[in-house]
RNA sequence: CGGAGCGUAGCUCAGCCUGGUAGAGCGCUAGCUUUGGGAGCUAGAUGUCGUAGGUUCGAUUCCUAUCGCUCCGACCA
């Protein structure tokens, strides 16, 4: 993409409303704009980002068994009445009326909806394990939204749920999320360590809040140091058994503000490191509550019917965006994995209007996207300083530095965002290390 | 929901206390110069001063209401 004909709408100050570092970076990188409170626009920036974040959550999702459905942001308030949630969930649900006055709702998450496909659509045991997931909008009336999309009322969400015949097999459902949510985080450069939770109303006695340590985390957590160096598990087969995976994970202390045990976190000594978090996934096993409320059954065997056991299993998508430059940016800007940066090169060229510089430009952005490679190409008749703090503030990993006076010496510059590293290259051979 | 603050140009903000024809920097447009880390000069465009009432000869300024946004707390599958 061109530079010049791409709406990235930069800011060189910080807009007012912006207290933590993601969201200023996200605005001032033109990322997001603010449409109301805790409800955001996504700019073509943006939305590449949480495009790559959604894929990555997709292809472990995927390969974690799961199948990709889509349901619908506006939901019927007749399945909340049948889960009694109508009632329970208080004014965090925004409740609309239609045109015939019937109480809809916009979904603030989906247990009612899954299940209510489920019943219908799913009449024996031989259809189980079952594990739907759907990346969708749900809107959250919060109290009181703040850090940019780090608590936005309207979010971008990963959730998945899971239908199982017996707790055993409802467990390795868990299992299997549990894993795939270890993985997919790696995947995106960040470190979150599961931690035992409270499961809140949703209710259920077995779940995981995924945290990554943050100073701008919104929760207060404590774990072991081991869990910042454990190993995430590679070649996994998930049909297989997760036990060992979940156990050696688990074994390790690491618990949020609301489940601390001061006693048994003081035993770990100079090993317990506390933290603040961000809350990115959580996963959740509640046994028959929704299937049992709603009807749903299942033919067992035997001919009678099976109340499945079900889990919910939530990623913040959105919320990721903001999370992975809490982790990783620097006084310039946002430093983005490889993984999810919007581009993977940004293309400098220090001399528009120069003939080598031009000509050089577009020849290395042509043969980088015949390769496959994504570029952003600063080709607009700008000042080098206002390239590179541009260039920095977006926070592209790569840098191509292309000028009169290395081309004169058929040299031009990479440069490695994360750490600054430069070297001087032969086009060629940037366009090697770069294609590969 | 309790407490506090802020709404003036695209952005950051001054002006308001003490009422009298709307300001700066950055950005934007045009031109010239400049060009390896957010340049310089010149010329220009841009505002229902959040909205609605009230007081006043006169309101961005004082009063009231209202809407919006932010922060602290409570809350947060």
């Amino acid at each position: 993409m061109r530079l010049s004909r791409s709406f990235i709408p930069t800011l060189k100050e910080t807009p007012t409303e912006a207290q933590i570092v993601s969201h200023r970076l996200m605005l001032r990188a033109g990322l997001i704009r603010q449409h109301a409170a805790g409800i955001y626009n996504w700019l073509p920036l943006g939305t590449r980002v949480l495009q790559n974040i959604a894929q990555i959550v997709r292809e472990e999702q995927n390969a974690a068994g799961a199948q990709e459905i889509i349901m619908p942001t506006v939901q019927s308030g007749e399945l909340w009445k049948e889960s009694g949630r109508y009632d329970d969930y208080g004014p965090e649900m925004l409740r609309i009326k239609d045109r015939h006055e019937r109480d809809m709702l916009y979904g603030p998450t989906h247990e009612e909806v899954v299940t209510d496909i489920f019943r219908n659509n799913v009449k024996s045991y031989r259809d189980l394990p079952l594990n739907l997931y759907q990346i969708h909008w749900k809107f959250r009336d919060e109290v009181r939204p703040r850090f940019g999309v780090m608590r936005g009322r309207e979010f971008l969400m990963k959730d998945a749920y899971s239908f199982d015949t017996d707790f055993a097999r409802a467990k390795h459902a868990y299992n299997q999320m549990f894993v795939a949510y270890l993985r997919t985080f790696a995947r995106m450069g960040l470190r979150a360590i599961p931690m035992r939770a409270d499961s809140g109303p949703i209710g259920g006695d077995m779940s995981h809040e995924f945290i990554v340590l943050a100073e701008t985390g919104e929760s207060a957590v404590f774990c072991h140091k081991g869990l910042l160096e454990k190993p995430i598990p590679q070649g996994v087969n998930y049909e297989g058994d997760l036990q060992a995976i979940v156990d050696d994970w688990t074994s390790l202390y690491a618990a949020t503000e609301e489940k601390h045990d001061a006693a048994v976190a003081a035993k770990l000594g100079a090993d317990l490191v506390s933290a603040r978090g961000i809350e990115v996934g959580h996963i959740f096993h509640f046994g028959t509550k929704y299937s049992a409320a709603m009807k749903a059954t299942v033919a067992g065997p035997d001919g009678t019917n099976i109340t499945p056991m079900m889990g919910s299993y939530g990623i913040g998508v959105s919320r990721l965006a903001g999370a992975i430059i809490e982790a990783s940016h620097d006084d310039a800007g946002i430093i983005w994995p490889e993984s999810v940066a919007p581009y993977r090169v940004g293309l400098i060229n220090l001399k528009t209007g120069d003939a080598a510089c031009d000509a050089a430009c577009a020849d290395l952005y042509a043969k980088l996207a015949a390769a496959g490679v994504s570029v952003l190409y600063d080709d607009r008749d700008e000042r080098p300083g206002v390239k590179f703090a541009n260039m920095d503030l977006i926070g592209v990993p790569w840098h191509v530095v292309i000028g009169p006076k290395g081309l004169a010496k058929g040299q031009i510059e990479l440069k490695r965002r994360a750490g600054g590293a430069r070297e001087e290259l032969s086009i060629d051979a940037v366009l090697q290390k770069l294609s590969t």
